[in-house]
DNA sequence: CCAATAGTGTCTATCAGACATTATCTA
DNA sequence: TAGATAATGTCTGATAGACACTATTGG
């Protein structure tokens, strides 16, 4: 049988396939805070729990899996997330009563203005406090995705600026560093966190300054570099 | 409508679901190369080509992911690999002629001979040296895989000494850093790389020693911690 | 002895931590 | 001016790179 008679007999159906689902691990930084999108299940299994943003990839829709957990998160937010990054794939016989599963699932990071209008449309959805969100009962395997994306994003803040991305477009130091602090539970040496991203060129001065304390800080913008640069070293933990 | 009676009305075959595989890249080191593990296809589609190890999830042999790529390896080597860390999941609707499809790919280590008596009893599976097999016409999206896979123990090469799994239980430094060399693909210093791997405690003497150049080299095992050590700086590439 | 590989001593360069200091704002 | 937050100067410590050196073998 050659390979276009073998495609034309194949049928999907005399299999058992596992669900396939994504889910997206949503961070923003808000006030201080480290947030994250949930949303409550309004269908079983798991009805009334709150969950993470995805849901079964769509074949007709979804040209890929990145594309179907962009799209869940466009469903839930109103936008596309400037910063996506596949954390794995959980698959086993039990986190889903429905029967064998496998989800994909994504870290993401969003500025909190951007989104927060389409957010605020959507009834079941809003943001939780990393930490309140870490004691709920979430729905299937969650709670561990969660844990697993937030010990991702420790080791970004540690190495990288990508958390960046979790703040609006222009941002002073001092929030960066606030923000990098809270992933990594702990404080960080401001001159060596300062240091590092100058000597790399990672951020670009906007020449315009806020004021948040007493002394206005310089506001920056993430350069495209920032997206892929790692430092050679960590910073102490 | 409960939960109870939810599940019993559930039915997955109301659903279009991709297939899911798992598939893996088994590396090795056998006389100064960097070696993986292939396995001609004896089945459409991509009949004859070379492809990596794996194949579909059973629902009914795997309770997850990673038994399910344990399966498939042991199946081929005959042995239960040292090492297995996923690299992630790579779905579309393109990669597989038979519809959407997902396969979550694993990174894998082993020692040379612990399976050579496995792989010689199964006639479709043979080790291709890493350079070669970048040249071939992988089924699949497995190329990517393999591409994926090797950029992945690069990086564990410069900040770990992960790819220690992949030669026997007793190894030498030389061997061990001749390795490293391969994966990152230039020279590393002999002292930081030594000096590194014994600040840390990372292997264990065994009092013996082997000789491959002129003077003898001392042997090693890997300590348990090694598995999970990370160096704070990296090499140089 | 030489050639070859294994392994070390030691200096320098780089970069993070510590911590004091200066800068810029409000009240 | 005091108090607060932003930002920098400068020293120290840890660790990687460079490279010369010693060690141990066979021929």
């Amino acid at each position: 049988m050659d390979e276009e008679s073998y495609l034309r007999s194949y049928r999907k159906e005399d299999y058992d396939l596992p669900l396939v689902s994504v889910d997206s691990v949503l961070f923003t930084y808000f006030s201080g805070a480290l947030l994250v999108l949930l949303v409550q299940r309004g269908e079983h299994p798991d009805l009334g729990h709150w969950s993470l943003p995805g849901g079964y990839v769509d074949q007709s829709l979804d040209s890929d899996l990145e594309s179907a957990a962009r799209r869940k998160l466009r469903e839930k937010t109103g936008v596309d997330v400037p910063y996506l990054e596949q954390l794995g794939a959980y698959g086993n016989q039990s986190r889903d009563k429905r029967g064998w599963s496998v989800t994909v699932a994504y870290a993401a990071l969003v500025a909190h203005q951007d989104c927060q209008p389409g957010i605020q449309s959507v009834s079941d959805t809003r943001w939780f406090s990393c930490d309140e969100a870490a004691t709920l009962e979430l729905a299937f395997d969650h709670a561990h995705l969660l844990e697993a994306a937030r010990e991702r994003m420790r080791q970004k803040a540690l190495y990288s600026v990508l958390p960046g991305y979790a703040l609006p477009e222009e941002f002073t130091l001092p929030e960066l560093q606030r923000l990098h602090e809270i992933l990594v539970g702990g404080a960080l040496t401001t001159k060596s966190f300062r240091r590092r991203i100058e000597q790399a060129g990672l951020l670009e001065e906007t020449g315009r300054k806020r004021r948040e304390g007493a002394r206005p800080a310089m506001l920056y913008r993430l350069k495209d570099r920032s997206r892929e640069h790692t430092f050679v070293r960590n910073l102490e933990p």
